[in-house]
DNA sequence: CTACTATATTGCTAAACGGCAAACTAGTGT
DNA sequence: ACACTAGTTTGCCGTTTAGCAATATAGTAG
C-alpha cells in the first residue's frame, strides 16, 4: 500500500492537466483510440470502425493530435493515425478498473448474498 | 515493454469512461481533489484552499461524489470530503508525467543542446 | 421560537463544444 | 485540363456547464 506523493501543482499545471481529461471525456474520441488501439490505421478505416461523419471524425483526429495523443502519417491520398503517447492505455485500464469495482460493490450493496465475489 | 490488451468496450462501456475523465476535466475540481489529497476537509476548509465561491464549491463537490472519487461524512454542522476512490492519484500521476515528457520533447525540438536528456 | 452558522440547491447567463452540411485542399489518373 | 477520391476546414445550431447570486435546508445556541 504506497503512500501517494502530493506534488504541488501550479494553476497553469492542473489546467494541463484538465485539458488532458477534457481531450478524453470525449465517448467518439475514445472509440477513436480504440479504433487505431493496436495498429495505425486510415482516416476512412476509422470513420468505417467508429461510425460517424467523416468532418466530425477528422475533427475529432485534430483534436487528439494537438493534444499529442495520436500522431499523422501521410501517404498518397490517405492518411494514418496511430496512438503517439501509450499512456492513453493506462489511462483506460485504471479507469475501466476503477469502474468495474465500483459496480462490482454497487451490486453487493443491493444483493449481498454474491458470497466470493468480495474485490480482487 | 508489456503488450497493451485491448479490451473490448461496449458504447455503454465508453461512455462510463468518458463520464469519469469529464469529472476530471475541470481545473477546480483537481484543485478540490488536491485540497482533499491526504486527509479529509471541511467543504469550509475546502473553500479556502481553492479559492472560490461556496455554491460553486459544494456544487463541484456534489459532482465529485456522483462519480464517486469523494466520499461525506457529516459532523454537526460542517461535511467533511475525502478521497474515495484512490485511482485518481494514479490518474493524475500518469497524466502529469505524459504531460512531463511531452514538453521535454518539444523543448529538446527547439533547443536540441540539452545533451543527456533524451526519454527515460 | 429566533438568530446564527455551515452547506446545499435553484435560476440565470455566457462560453465551450459536438454534430451537421457545405465548401475547400491535395493527391491521383486520364 | 478534367474528374475523382481522401481528408480538412468553416459556419451554423442546439446542448451542456461553470460561475454568479439568491434562496433554502439543517444543525447549534440562546
Amino acid at each position: 500500500m504506497a503512500k501517494h506523493v502530493k506534488r504541488e501543482l501550479s494553476e497553469a499545471a492542473l489546467a494541463m492537466i484538465a485539458e488532458r481529461f477534457k481531450v478524453l471525456a470525449e465517448p467518439m474520441r475514445l472509440k477513436i483510440l480504440h479504433a487505431v488501439w493496436d495498429d495505425e490505421r486510415t482516416v476512412g478505416e476509422i470513420i468505417g470502425a467508429v461510425g460517424g461523419l467523416q468532418a466530425n471524425v477528422s475533427k475529432h483526429l485534430g483534436v487528439l493530435q494537438q493534444a499529442g495523443l495520436v500522431a499523422r502519417r501521410k501517404d498518397g491520398l490517405r492518411v494514418f493515425y496511430r496512438i503517439a503517447d501509450p499512456t492513453v492505455f493506462d489511462l483506460c485500464e485504471v479507469v475501466c478498473e476503477s469502474l468495474h469495482d465500483r459496480l462490482s460493490q454497487q451490486i453487493d450493496e443491493i444483493q449481498p448474498r454474491g458470497a466470493a465475489r468480495r474485490r480482487a
